[in-house]
DNA sequence: GCAACCCAGTCAAGAAATTGACTTGGTTGC
DNA sequence: GCAACCAAGTCAATTTCTTGACTGGGTTGC
């Protein structure tokens, strides 16, 4: 009750909305490189500086959104029924996002999607970018596995791997609707590569850290 | 190359005509007074204070774009064709409009102008308001006329009688199409009476004021 | 007659936008 | 190498907008 309605948050909102869609719509239309922010901000109807304080580089107007799956990993972990190890709930979660072809999983052919990650895949200073957003997703889910005492250092190590598992079977997932599959066709061989990827995780995982990371 | 475009500007303009076509449709649909200023500002998306900065009062709301029309008047005298005198040319002015169905004349049954007008002539609030802007008319047209050295006294009484011609002439021909006609069937007596009152008028200012006024 | 209320219109304080000029870094032409 | 240029990002000054509270007139219920 003390959020929502308020004309100044209503407009701030859409105008945060108005850039982000007008800024993805020139870049897919003429390319990342060949939009100038200027360009953006004009077709927003808004001033320069305005734009940098919406957000704070180019980039992030193409980015944002990741922002709100930061926490994705490490609340799957932190919300997993007793019982499953934290390799195993983002296992499970992946295996059924595949099932629902959410777009996280690489495993979506629709066109708005497709043209999406072609834009942020083929744009060097986008893919630097993503870097960031995943620094911070591994920090999260770090601090997640900390919680349940595993100690610092593998914690980190654990996150790194399992951040980098997810976001290397979506991509490969891509690639191959990219080379013209179409989701249906890619679904069983996506199941069989996450499988096998978090299966090795969990081995690995298993080996190093004792069996906390990975329970039965 | 001073004034056009300018995000501050345009933004400044189009939230002005929010308003006013806001207003007027909430007005047409529920009434002038059934209607406050806390709804149209609600329904245009801004603060109350930014519509009081917009539009002085609720009335000019509707009543703004007399302003348009405010030196049509003094214009058209000051316009005129040599040997014309200001009646004759206010004269001539009302025939054509009235041949074009000029809304001015009140000789139009386009639905949305009829809406308005009745919107006008049914609230007390407003027809009272019109007079500030009558006054205005009444004022400029006294201006041009004292510029062709009609004295001070003469120019302002002139002025008046010419623009409540106007005023009545339309209101008149609004009446009748109001109680049912058609524009077309009103044009010939709105012709007569435009012809008859500008005649009136032209004899009693040529008696008063000399031939200057209406030449010929 | 009184209390409660609604509405037009105003005010001060603070958030946010526009503006134009600026810095910085990279490219291109020569 | 250098000059010109373009784009990303920043800054300070001014303007506009929102907010919430307020005045004052007018109505209604009691």
């Amino acid at each position: 009750m003390e959020n929502t309605t308020g004309l100044r948050e209503s407009k701030k909102l859409r105008t945060r909305r108005q850039l982000a869609a007008t800024a993805l719509e020139l870049f897919l239309e003429r390319g990342f490189d060949a939009v100038s922010v200027a360009d953006v901000a004009a077709a927003a109807e808004v001033s320069k500086p305005t734009l940098f304080r919406y957000f704070p580089s180019k980039e992030d107007l193409v980015l944002d959104r990741f922002a709100d799956h930061q926490d994705e990993a490490a609340r799957i972990v932190r919300d997993r029924p007793a019982g499953l190890g934290p390799v195993g709930a983002l296992h499970d979660h992946f295996r059924t996002a595949l099932a629902e072809r959410d777009p996280i999983t690489g495993l979506c052919d629709h066109p708005d999607v497709l043209a999406f990650q072609r834009l942020l895949y083929s744009t060097a200073s986008l893919e630097s970018r993503i870097a960031h957003y995943t620094a911070r997703e591994v920090e999260l889910l770090a601090a997640a596995l900390e919680a349940e005492e595993v100690e610092p250092l593998s914690a980190r190590l654990a996150a790194t791997h399992l951040v980098a598992v997810r976001h290397e079977l979506g991509r490969e997932n891509w690639r191959r609707i990219d080379a013209g599959s179409t989701a249906e066709e890619v679904y069983p061989a996506a199941v069989v590569d996450a499988d096998r990827a978090f299966g090795m995780l969990a081995d690995g995982l298993d080996r190093t850290l004792g069996p906390l990371i990975s329970p039965a």
